[in-house]
DNA sequence: ACCTGAACACCGTTCAAGT
DNA sequence: ACCTGAACACCGTTCAAGT
Protein backbone atom coordinates (compact mmCIF):
# COMPACT_ATOMS: atom_id res chain seq x y z
CA UNK A 1 0.00 0.00 0.00
CA UNK A 2 1.07 3.87 -0.74
CA UNK A 3 0.14 6.70 1.11
CA UNK A 4 1.03 10.32 0.16
CA UNK A 5 1.30 12.99 2.76
CA UNK A 6 -2.06 14.91 1.39
CA UNK A 7 -3.80 11.34 1.89
CA UNK A 8 -2.70 11.27 5.54
CA UNK A 9 -3.79 14.78 6.61
CA UNK A 10 -6.99 14.38 4.60
CA UNK A 11 -7.39 11.07 6.76
CA UNK A 12 -6.43 13.04 9.99
CA UNK A 13 -9.49 15.45 9.05
CA UNK A 14 -11.85 13.14 8.25
CA UNK A 15 -10.84 10.44 11.56
CA UNK A 16 -10.93 13.82 13.79
CA UNK A 17 -14.70 14.52 12.47
CA UNK A 18 -15.89 11.07 12.92
CA UNK A 19 -14.30 10.11 16.15
CA UNK A 20 -12.68 13.36 17.74
CA UNK A 21 -9.65 14.31 18.88
CA UNK A 22 -9.23 11.91 21.41
CA UNK A 23 -10.09 9.05 19.47
CA UNK A 24 -7.29 10.31 17.20
CA UNK A 25 -4.49 7.77 16.87
CA UNK A 26 -1.88 7.31 14.63
CA UNK A 27 -2.16 4.10 14.57
CA UNK A 28 -5.95 4.32 13.71
CA UNK A 29 -5.03 6.39 10.92
CA UNK A 30 -2.49 4.14 9.63
CA UNK A 31 -5.58 1.00 9.77
CA UNK A 32 -8.13 3.56 8.12
CA UNK A 33 -5.35 4.36 5.30
CA UNK A 34 -4.29 0.35 5.24
CA UNK A 35 -0.85 0.71 5.85
CA UNK A 36 1.56 -0.12 9.25
CA UNK A 37 1.73 2.79 12.07
CA UNK A 38 5.64 3.01 10.61
CA UNK A 39 4.65 4.12 7.14
CA UNK A 40 3.18 7.18 8.28
CA UNK A 41 6.34 8.66 10.06
CA UNK A 42 8.43 8.22 6.09
CA UNK A 43 5.66 11.58 5.43
CA UNK A 44 5.09 12.97 8.28
CA UNK A 45 7.63 13.71 11.47
CA UNK A 46 5.51 13.83 14.39
CA UNK A 47 1.67 13.54 15.64
CA UNK A 48 2.41 17.20 16.52
CA UNK A 49 3.73 18.18 12.50
CA UNK A 50 0.52 16.66 11.76
CA UNK A 51 -1.70 18.26 13.89
CA UNK A 52 -0.46 21.58 12.74
CA UNK A 53 -1.02 20.41 8.85
CA UNK A 54 -4.80 19.07 9.92
CA UNK A 55 -4.97 23.19 11.78
CA UNK A 56 -4.41 24.36 8.73
CA UNK A 57 -6.52 22.33 6.61
CA UNK A 58 -9.44 23.44 9.03
CA UNK A 59 -8.46 27.04 8.65
CA UNK A 60 -8.48 26.58 4.73
CA UNK A 61 -12.41 26.15 5.25
CA UNK A 62 -12.26 30.48 5.63
CA UNK A 63 -13.46 31.53 2.18
CA UNK A 64 -12.07 35.32 1.70
CA UNK A 65 -9.50 37.48 3.27
CA UNK A 66 -11.91 39.22 5.72
CA UNK A 67 -12.54 42.98 5.49
CA UNK A 68 -13.33 43.61 9.21
CA UNK A 69 -12.25 42.49 12.23
CA UNK A 70 -16.21 41.47 13.19
CA UNK A 71 -16.37 39.08 10.21
CA UNK A 72 -13.38 37.92 10.70
CA UNK A 73 -14.33 36.77 13.87
CA UNK A 74 -17.61 35.30 12.70
CA UNK A 75 -15.53 33.81 9.69
CA UNK A 76 -12.99 31.71 12.19
CA UNK A 77 -15.90 30.43 14.21
CA UNK A 78 -17.59 28.96 11.29
CA UNK A 79 -14.38 27.61 10.25
CA UNK A 80 -13.58 25.95 13.67
CA UNK A 81 -17.45 24.27 14.14
CA UNK A 82 -17.27 22.15 11.00
CA UNK A 83 -14.98 20.30 12.47
CA UNK A 84 -15.06 18.12 15.54
CA UNK A 85 -13.14 19.77 18.74
CA UNK A 86 -11.69 21.84 15.52
CA UNK A 87 -11.20 25.03 18.48
CA UNK A 88 -8.40 22.46 20.42
CA UNK A 89 -6.86 21.58 17.57
CA UNK A 90 -6.40 24.79 15.87
CA UNK A 91 -5.33 26.46 20.20
CA UNK A 92 -3.04 23.24 20.67
CA UNK A 93 -1.48 24.41 17.34
CA UNK A 94 -1.06 28.06 17.98
CA UNK A 95 0.98 27.48 21.35
CA UNK A 96 3.77 25.96 18.86
CA UNK A 97 3.16 26.63 14.93
CA UNK A 98 1.40 30.28 15.56
CA UNK A 99 1.91 31.46 12.34
CA UNK A 100 -0.69 28.79 11.02
CA UNK A 101 -3.17 30.41 12.24
CA UNK A 102 -3.77 33.07 9.43
CA UNK A 103 -6.83 34.86 11.06
CA UNK A 104 -4.44 36.29 13.59
CA UNK A 105 -2.68 37.56 10.50
CA UNK A 106 -5.46 39.29 9.15
CA UNK A 107 -7.41 40.68 12.32
CA UNK A 108 -3.67 42.31 13.00
CA UNK A 109 -3.71 44.04 9.68
CA UNK A 110 -7.07 45.21 10.10
CA UNK A 111 -6.36 46.65 13.55
CA UNK A 112 -3.17 48.18 12.04
CA UNK A 113 -5.55 50.67 10.73
CA UNK A 114 -6.49 52.12 13.54
CA UNK A 115 -3.42 50.77 16.20
CA UNK A 116 0.32 51.13 16.35
CA UNK A 117 1.94 47.36 15.19
CA UNK A 118 2.50 46.80 18.89
CA UNK A 119 -1.25 47.73 19.98
CA UNK A 120 -2.41 45.63 16.73
CA UNK A 121 -0.81 42.52 17.78
CA UNK A 122 -2.10 42.98 21.00
CA UNK A 123 -6.21 43.60 19.55
CA UNK A 124 -6.21 40.63 17.39
CA UNK A 125 -4.19 38.30 20.06
CA UNK A 126 -7.67 39.57 22.75
CA UNK A 127 -10.02 38.47 19.51
CA UNK A 128 -8.11 34.94 18.56
CA UNK A 129 -8.01 34.09 22.38
CA UNK A 130 -11.94 34.76 22.51
CA UNK A 131 -12.92 33.09 19.65
CA UNK A 132 -11.13 29.87 20.55
CA UNK A 133 -12.40 30.05 23.69
CA UNK A 134 -15.94 30.50 23.23
CA UNK A 135 -15.83 27.71 20.27
CA UNK A 136 -14.07 25.20 22.42
CA UNK A 137 -16.14 25.28 24.87
CA UNK A 138 -18.83 24.95 22.55
CA UNK A 139 -17.73 21.78 21.53
CA UNK A 140 -16.73 20.17 24.36
CA UNK A 141 -20.48 20.82 25.57
CA UNK A 142 -21.04 18.76 22.37
CA UNK A 143 -18.74 16.34 23.52
CA UNK A 144 -20.21 15.99 26.70
CA UNK A 145 -23.64 15.54 25.18
CA UNK A 146 -22.63 12.99 22.54
CA UNK A 147 -21.49 11.45 25.41
CA UNK A 148 -24.52 11.03 27.29
CA UNK A 149 -22.93 12.87 29.80
CA UNK A 150 -24.96 16.17 29.30
CA UNK A 151 -28.55 16.06 27.79
CA UNK A 152 -29.25 17.88 24.45
CA UNK A 153 -30.81 21.23 24.98
CA UNK A 154 -32.33 22.33 21.28
CA UNK A 155 -31.97 26.00 21.53
CA UNK A 156 -28.63 25.82 22.42
CA UNK A 157 -27.15 26.64 18.93
CA UNK A 158 -28.88 29.77 18.63
CA UNK A 159 -28.27 31.11 21.80
CA UNK A 160 -24.54 30.25 21.60
CA UNK A 161 -24.85 32.37 18.83
CA UNK A 162 -26.01 35.63 20.74
CA UNK A 163 -23.47 35.03 23.06
CA UNK A 164 -20.99 34.64 20.79
CA UNK A 165 -21.64 37.94 19.08
CA UNK A 166 -22.44 39.43 22.45
CA UNK A 167 -18.62 39.03 23.66
CA UNK A 168 -17.23 39.75 20.25
CA UNK A 169 -19.08 43.53 20.26
CA UNK A 170 -18.07 44.11 23.07
CA UNK A 171 -14.14 43.29 22.38
CA UNK A 172 -14.64 45.29 19.66
CA UNK A 173 -16.79 48.16 20.85
CA UNK A 174 -13.90 48.48 23.73
CA UNK A 175 -10.88 48.60 21.43
CA UNK A 176 -12.77 51.04 19.08
CA UNK A 177 -13.04 53.40 22.61
CA UNK A 178 -9.02 52.31 23.43
CA UNK A 179 -8.24 53.49 19.42
CA UNK A 180 -9.64 56.76 19.47
CA UNK A 181 -8.11 57.65 22.83
CA UNK B 1 1.90 1.89 51.85
CA UNK B 2 -1.01 4.41 52.63
CA UNK B 3 -2.43 7.05 50.62
CA UNK B 4 -5.16 9.92 51.29
CA UNK B 5 -7.23 11.65 49.14
CA UNK B 6 -5.68 14.58 49.63
CA UNK B 7 -2.12 13.46 49.24
CA UNK B 8 -2.98 12.09 45.51
CA UNK B 9 -4.03 15.43 44.75
CA UNK B 10 -1.29 17.56 46.54
CA UNK B 11 0.94 15.44 44.80
CA UNK B 12 -0.11 15.84 41.58
CA UNK B 13 -0.56 19.94 42.43
CA UNK B 14 3.12 19.23 42.79
CA UNK B 15 3.76 16.80 39.54
CA UNK B 16 2.30 19.54 37.42
CA UNK B 17 4.59 22.20 38.80
CA UNK B 18 8.02 20.06 38.54
CA UNK B 19 6.60 18.01 35.08
CA UNK B 20 4.08 19.84 33.37
CA UNK B 21 0.67 18.13 32.34
CA UNK B 22 2.26 16.37 29.72
CA UNK B 23 4.67 14.52 32.56
CA UNK B 24 1.52 14.26 34.95
CA UNK B 25 0.79 10.52 34.82
CA UNK B 26 -1.28 7.88 37.26
CA UNK B 27 1.85 5.59 37.01
CA UNK B 28 3.88 8.24 38.00
CA UNK B 29 2.23 9.87 40.78
CA UNK B 30 2.27 6.31 42.32
CA UNK B 31 5.63 5.79 42.48
CA UNK B 32 5.68 9.14 43.95
CA UNK B 33 3.68 8.38 46.87
CA UNK B 34 5.25 5.12 47.07
CA UNK B 35 2.42 2.91 46.12
CA UNK B 36 0.91 0.60 42.83
CA UNK B 37 -0.76 2.65 40.37
CA UNK B 38 -4.31 0.76 40.93
CA UNK B 39 -4.13 2.01 44.64
CA UNK B 40 -5.00 5.63 43.22
CA UNK B 41 -8.25 4.54 42.35
CA UNK B 42 -9.70 3.52 45.34
CA UNK B 43 -9.42 6.81 46.44
CA UNK B 44 -10.19 9.01 43.00
CA UNK B 45 -12.53 7.66 39.97
CA UNK B 46 -10.35 8.57 37.02
CA UNK B 47 -7.38 11.04 36.23
CA UNK B 48 -10.50 13.32 35.04
CA UNK B 49 -11.71 13.63 38.82
CA UNK B 50 -7.92 13.91 39.58
CA UNK B 51 -7.64 16.46 37.15
CA UNK B 52 -10.93 18.36 38.76
CA UNK B 53 -9.70 18.08 42.22
CA UNK B 54 -6.40 20.11 40.84
CA UNK B 55 -7.96 22.70 38.85
CA UNK B 56 -9.65 23.42 42.29
CA UNK B 57 -6.41 23.40 44.20
CA UNK B 58 -5.45 25.94 41.62
CA UNK B 59 -7.87 28.36 41.75
CA UNK B 60 -8.28 28.06 45.96
CA UNK B 61 -4.63 30.01 45.69
CA UNK B 62 -7.06 33.17 44.47
CA UNK B 63 -6.82 34.77 47.96
CA UNK B 64 -10.00 36.43 48.50
CA UNK B 65 -13.53 37.20 46.73
CA UNK B 66 -13.49 39.96 44.07
CA UNK B 67 -14.97 43.40 44.19
CA UNK B 68 -14.53 44.27 40.73
CA UNK B 69 -14.09 42.35 37.53
CA UNK B 70 -10.55 44.02 37.09
CA UNK B 71 -8.94 42.78 39.90
CA UNK B 72 -10.86 39.29 39.80
CA UNK B 73 -9.37 38.79 36.14
CA UNK B 74 -6.12 39.45 37.21
CA UNK B 75 -6.57 37.58 40.48
CA UNK B 76 -7.42 34.46 38.51
CA UNK B 77 -4.01 35.47 35.91
CA UNK B 78 -2.32 35.27 39.07
CA UNK B 79 -3.04 32.10 40.19
CA UNK B 80 -3.15 30.25 37.12
CA UNK B 81 0.35 30.88 36.85
CA UNK B 82 1.63 29.90 40.19
CA UNK B 83 1.90 26.41 38.64
CA UNK B 84 2.89 24.81 35.02
CA UNK B 85 0.14 24.38 32.45
CA UNK B 86 -2.13 25.61 35.36
CA UNK B 87 -4.80 27.78 32.39
CA UNK B 88 -4.47 24.13 30.30
CA UNK B 89 -5.83 22.27 32.86
CA UNK B 90 -8.55 25.07 34.56
CA UNK B 91 -9.77 25.20 30.89
CA UNK B 92 -10.04 21.26 30.23
CA UNK B 93 -11.72 21.65 33.37
CA UNK B 94 -14.31 23.77 32.83
CA UNK B 95 -15.10 21.81 29.88
CA UNK B 96 -17.26 19.08 32.23
CA UNK B 97 -17.20 20.77 35.47
CA UNK B 98 -18.03 24.25 34.76
CA UNK B 99 -19.08 24.61 38.48
CA UNK B 100 -15.30 24.51 39.60
CA UNK B 101 -13.85 28.01 37.86
CA UNK B 102 -15.86 29.78 41.01
CA UNK B 103 -14.23 33.42 39.24
CA UNK B 104 -16.27 32.54 36.34
CA UNK B 105 -19.18 33.16 39.35
CA UNK B 106 -17.83 35.76 40.49
CA UNK B 107 -17.81 37.73 37.34
CA UNK B 108 -21.47 37.10 36.87
CA UNK B 109 -22.20 38.18 40.75
CA UNK B 110 -20.29 41.15 39.52
CA UNK B 111 -21.76 41.85 36.57
CA UNK B 112 -25.34 41.48 37.46
CA UNK B 113 -24.92 44.61 38.94
CA UNK B 114 -25.14 45.92 35.50
CA UNK B 115 -26.58 43.37 32.93
CA UNK B 116 -29.60 41.17 33.08
CA UNK B 117 -28.63 37.69 34.30
CA UNK B 118 -28.50 36.42 30.32
CA UNK B 119 -25.75 39.13 29.57
CA UNK B 120 -23.97 38.84 32.87
CA UNK B 121 -23.50 35.17 32.43
CA UNK B 122 -22.30 35.96 28.44
CA UNK B 123 -19.82 38.49 30.28
CA UNK B 124 -18.77 36.29 32.51
CA UNK B 125 -17.89 34.13 30.17
CA UNK B 126 -16.05 36.51 27.67
CA UNK B 127 -13.52 37.40 30.45
CA UNK B 128 -12.89 34.01 31.41
CA UNK B 129 -12.37 32.73 27.81
CA UNK B 130 -9.96 35.54 27.33
CA UNK B 131 -8.07 35.24 30.68
CA UNK B 132 -7.93 31.33 30.69
CA UNK B 133 -6.98 31.58 26.73
CA UNK B 134 -4.01 34.57 27.25
CA UNK B 135 -2.08 32.56 30.00
CA UNK B 136 -2.61 29.03 28.22
CA UNK B 137 -0.41 30.55 25.28
CA UNK B 138 1.83 32.75 27.64
CA UNK B 139 2.44 28.98 29.71
CA UNK B 140 2.99 27.34 26.44
CA UNK B 141 5.06 29.76 25.01
CA UNK B 142 7.05 29.21 28.47
CA UNK B 143 7.17 25.28 28.07
CA UNK B 144 8.24 25.53 24.45
CA UNK B 145 11.32 27.92 25.96
CA UNK B 146 11.94 24.97 28.43
CA UNK B 147 12.13 22.89 25.77
CA UNK B 148 14.71 25.02 23.97
CA UNK B 149 12.55 24.91 21.31
CA UNK B 150 12.03 28.80 21.41
CA UNK B 151 14.98 31.06 22.63
CA UNK B 152 14.18 33.26 25.83
CA UNK B 153 13.05 36.83 25.99
CA UNK B 154 14.21 38.95 28.68
CA UNK B 155 11.41 41.36 29.09
CA UNK B 156 8.66 39.14 27.57
CA UNK B 157 7.21 38.92 31.43
CA UNK B 158 6.61 42.58 31.72
CA UNK B 159 5.63 42.78 27.80
CA UNK B 160 3.02 40.40 29.08
CA UNK B 161 1.43 41.79 31.75
CA UNK B 162 0.76 45.09 29.76
CA UNK B 163 -0.78 42.61 26.88
CA UNK B 164 -3.07 41.31 29.38
CA UNK B 165 -4.16 44.76 30.98
CA UNK B 166 -4.25 46.05 27.72
CA UNK B 167 -7.38 43.37 25.98
CA UNK B 168 -8.56 43.20 29.69
CA UNK B 169 -9.16 47.20 29.63
CA UNK B 170 -10.51 46.74 26.19
CA UNK B 171 -13.21 43.82 26.89
CA UNK B 172 -14.40 45.53 29.94
CA UNK B 173 -14.66 49.04 28.47
CA UNK B 174 -17.05 47.71 25.77
CA UNK B 175 -18.86 45.97 28.24
CA UNK B 176 -19.05 48.86 30.18
CA UNK B 177 -20.42 50.51 26.83
CA UNK B 178 -23.40 47.78 26.40
CA UNK B 179 -24.54 47.94 29.78
CA UNK B 180 -25.07 51.54 29.83
CA UNK B 181 -27.22 51.70 25.85
C1' DA C 1 11.76 5.62 -2.34
C1' DC C 2 8.69 3.67 0.52
C1' DC C 3 6.88 0.19 3.51
C1' DT C 4 6.75 -3.89 6.95
C1' DG C 5 7.68 -6.25 11.26
C1' DA C 6 8.87 -5.92 15.43
C1' DA C 7 10.23 -3.87 19.17
C1' DC C 8 10.76 -0.03 23.04
C1' DA C 9 8.99 2.52 26.51
C1' DC C 10 5.25 4.04 27.87
C1' DC C 11 -0.17 4.97 29.01
C1' DG C 12 -5.21 4.63 31.99
C1' DT C 13 -7.96 1.35 34.08
C1' DT C 14 -9.77 -2.99 36.20
C1' DC C 15 -10.06 -6.53 39.48
C1' DA C 16 -9.24 -10.83 41.92
C1' DA C 17 -6.62 -11.73 45.68
C1' DG C 18 -4.27 -10.56 49.72
C1' DT C 19 -3.76 -8.01 54.49
C1' DA D 1 -10.77 -0.65 54.39
C1' DC D 2 -7.11 -0.40 51.55
C1' DC D 3 -3.49 -2.14 48.73
C1' DT D 4 -0.79 -5.43 45.48
C1' DG D 5 0.03 -8.05 41.30
C1' DA D 6 -1.04 -8.75 37.15
C1' DA D 7 -3.29 -8.17 33.34
C1' DC D 8 -6.06 -5.69 29.28
C1' DA D 9 -6.18 -2.77 25.66
C1' DC D 10 -4.15 0.68 24.18
C1' DC D 11 -0.44 4.68 22.89
C1' DG D 12 3.75 7.39 19.85
C1' DT D 13 7.98 6.42 17.87
C1' DT D 14 12.14 4.05 15.94
C1' DC D 15 14.59 1.30 12.84
C1' DA D 16 16.66 -2.69 10.62
C1' DA D 17 15.24 -5.20 6.96
C1' DG D 18 12.77 -5.93 2.90
C1' DT D 19 10.87 -4.52 -2.00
Amino acid sequence: MKVTRAQIVEGAYQALGERGLGGLSMRGLAQDLGVQPGALYYHVASKQELLAAVAARILDEIPAPATDPRSAADALRTALLRVRDGAEVVSFVQAFRPEIVVPAHELRRLFAESFGPREAEWAARTVVHYVLGFVAEEQNHAELVRAQILPEEPSRAEDSSRAFMFGIDAILGGLEVGSAR
